[in-house]
DNA sequence: CCAAACTAGATAGCAACGCCAACTAGCTGT
DNA sequence: ACAGCTAGTTGGCGTTGCTATCTAGTTTGG
């Protein structure tokens, strides 16, 4: 079985984005690595720059090209006070979405060993 | 602002309906109504049916007609074996993603507190 | 008595978006 | 020279939730 469900991504995916920003400006094959290091599984390049694409139309995020010594170009995004502020709503709506379903889903599996508390 | 973001229910939407009929059959018009209830939003009847009928069609759920002595007819469902493992293996699938994912948002909350564990 | 509103379900068409595949292009190592 | 990695881009596809509309039975109100 897969890691993940392609669309549970869906909407979440530019709230992780913006938040991996959070830490400071970042290009994307390095934010493809973070996200696959905070066990969100392989985000690949097809998926990640249209995305990136769309937040900076949208102005969440700026950019700033890097014409390194050495290596491709690269790059670089970061967060605009615009971007903040779509992060702070959506994470918030998000999580609360989450929570709900979270708790429901757990029903199931606790259906077996009710705890009265 | 919005209650949800439509996409944030894709993928996870089938487990919850198949989450509601662990505690027993149940009618499509009574668990949109026990979906909203649990804090999800409003399931509409063209989201919802379509999701029962690909639930259907697969195994996971099987039906019963049931014509009541006054109303419309109402059709039931219920969980399939076949229907209780996808959900016991989705469930843990989702919870697993959606704890990292909140995990990583959290810590665009927390990026100005910062509390040295 | 007819209309509106509610219950119950079905369907067609739309649009968003993550996915795969293929591509450009520069650099590194053998 | 060529393979392989880094870095970014694009086109087309498929899934699936949404809106809108439809059927049809029941209940309520003017």
């Amino acid at each position: 079985m897969e890691v993940r469900d392609p669309q549970w991504l869906r909407g979440v995916l530019p709230l992780l984005v913006l938040t991996v920003l959070t830490r400071g400006e970042c290009y994307g094959y390095d934010l493809s690595r973070q996200l696959e290091t905070a066990g969100l599984g392989t985000i690949k390049g097809g998926t990640l720059y249209p995305v990136l694409a769309r937040l900076e139309r949208e102005g969440s995020v700026a950019i700033r090209w890097s014409e390194p010594t050495s290596g491709p170009a690269r790059k670089y995004y970061r967060l605009t006070p615009a971007g903040k502020e779509q992060l702070a709503a959506g994470a918030t709506a998000w999580l609360a979405f989450a929570e709900r379903a979270t708790q429901l889903l757990r029903t199931a599996s606790e259906e077996h060993h009710d705890a009265t508390t």
